[in-house]
DNA sequence: GACCAGGCACATC
DNA sequence: GATGTGCATGGT
């Protein structure tokens, strides 16, 4: 067993599973839309809710915003917390129209750092959340990290299982350049691998990234 | 019928 | 500062 270079790992990924096409959306507003409905929840799930918004014709930020709560959370329903989900979308779609006209373009004009800081300053975006719509809905380099990727990271010994969310992130950005397609590809491939192979219960034996577990095994206790 | 899913905010110690 | 809990639907 040895370390591998997280380039290394990423070629393996790619190899074992090819390109995975994210974020599925059909805009940037999806895409943003998408990255707070999706938390803690199956993108399954959000497509169900993504569709009906579709539908009602209603994908458009001011139209999303005038709408009633009580209507929002009737469309979100499919996803689950569709209560606590339709307020949060609502504080980004208020941001989103009070701060820049309702202009995604105008949003991710601003430098990455200061986007980041005003989303996560949004009740109901989080650290993930924020960088998922800054990747991808504004095609920008920034690294997503979620719980997948913790638990591969600690699993193989690249990371302690206690680290934090901007370490973890970090650990990725400071090893690779800062690529838009790369950042991309990588997120989903790591989830991809997580779902496959790197649940609660690990299916090591099977993994692509076997090769590289530490000796005895992928390491104890479990991640959650 | 458990168990889990592409988190986050808030309460409590 | 760390740890626990509520939020809720739908698929396996």
């Amino acid at each position: 067993m040895h370390t591998p270079s997280l380039y290394e790992v990423y070629q393996r990924l790619y190899d074992a599973f090819g390109p995975q096409n994210w974020w599925p959306g059909e805009s940037p507003f999806e895409v943003l839309v998408g990255a707070i409905l999706v938390q803690n929840t199956s993108w399954s799930n959000v497509e169900k809710a993504i569709c009906r918004l579709r539908e009602e014709g209603l994908m458009c930020p001011q139209k999303l915003y005038r709408l009633k709560d009580g209507e929002l959370e009737e469309l979100v329903k499919p996803v689950g917390y569709y209560r606590i989900k339709a307020r949060r979308l609502k504080n980004v779609l208020h941001y989103l129209v009070v701060k820049h006209g309702g202009s995604l373009e105008r949003m991710f004009a601003l430098p990455i750092d200061q986007l980041r800081r005003e989303l996560l300053n949004i009740n109901g975006v989080g650290p993930e959340t924020a960088d998922s719509i800054i990747l991808y809905a504004g095609n920008l380099p920034t690294f997503v990290v979620d719980a997948y990727t913790l638990r591969i990271c600690a699993r193989h010994g690249w990371v302690d299982s206690q680290i934090d969310y901007h370490t973890l992130k970090d650990f990725f950005e400071r090893q690779l350049e800062p690529d838009v397609a790369l950042y991309n590809e990588y997120h989903a491939l790591l989830v991809r691998l997580g779902k496959d192979y790197c649940k609660k219960r690990p299916r090591c034996d099977e993994c692509p990234l076997r090769c590289y577990l530490p000796d005895g095994g992928p390491y104890e206790p479990d991640f959650g």
